[in-house]
DNA sequence: ACCTATTTGTCCGTATGTATG
DNA sequence: CCATACATACGGACAAATAGG
């Protein structure tokens, strides 16, 4: 897959990362079940910090894009990386409504509303 | 305000860190407006790393609990730490659905089926 | 069952940048 | 202009989970 990483462009470095992984999983260049290289690969071969590219990881961990886990590396999850972010927001609100005694009755209404 | 923090615990020190925050918003020992300690002096008062309470204050951030600015601070924005999440994630929502072409009658659907 | 290598997770430290007051 | 405070990036260290021999 094509990493891009411009260090004089306005974004950070991590963010330009999660941008390159979402844009080769929204073009088919990456598919579901894939395993993303290392981090310490990535780093090394774009010659940032292993930090970065954890980081940008984790961005796309909680956008629900990819899952992470130790040992195992970044597996893609979904698709669609819009797709998967709105399922993902879906899901933990749903959880953290629950929470506060809000149902999905309640939240949908206070949706559709607008706040 | 009090901070808890003990390094044997399973829990990672910035959750910590933030559930001590998010304790004292809900107990009202810290009310919306004020200002929390800036991360350099609860580091240094705690004894760990500035980075570790940075993070805190960003997971809180993301949470909806508190406005980060640079040279001004950690500024609460809510009362209710619950409340403030759920707001933030729906806000975020209708955002990321809007971009895939999703308004907010079909999202208030979504929701409600459950997935 | 054991050991080793891999890979992410957390924490520390340092440096520099950027916005605020 | 200068001090404050968060933001990003680099680096190193160790822990924890996983996979494979």
């Amino acid at each position: 897959m094509l990493w891009q990483v411009d260090p004089t462009a306005p974004q950070p470095l991590y963010e330009q990362l999660a941008s390159s992984v979402r844009r080769a999983v929204a073009d088919g260049t990456v598919t579901i079940g894939e395993r993303l290289p290392s981090a310490k690969d990535v780093a090394a071969s774009l010659d940032v910090n292993l930090h970065t590219v954890l980081r940008a990881y984790q961005v796309l961990r909680d956008e629900g894009l990819i899952e992470l886990r130790r040992g195992r590396g970044a597996i893609v999850t979904a698709a669609h990386p819009g797709h998967a972010r709105v399922a993902s927001l879906v899901e933990q609100l749903v959880g953290e409504a629950s929470s506060i005694g809000l149902g999905r009755a309640e939240l949908a209404k206070l949706i559709q509303k607008g706040t």
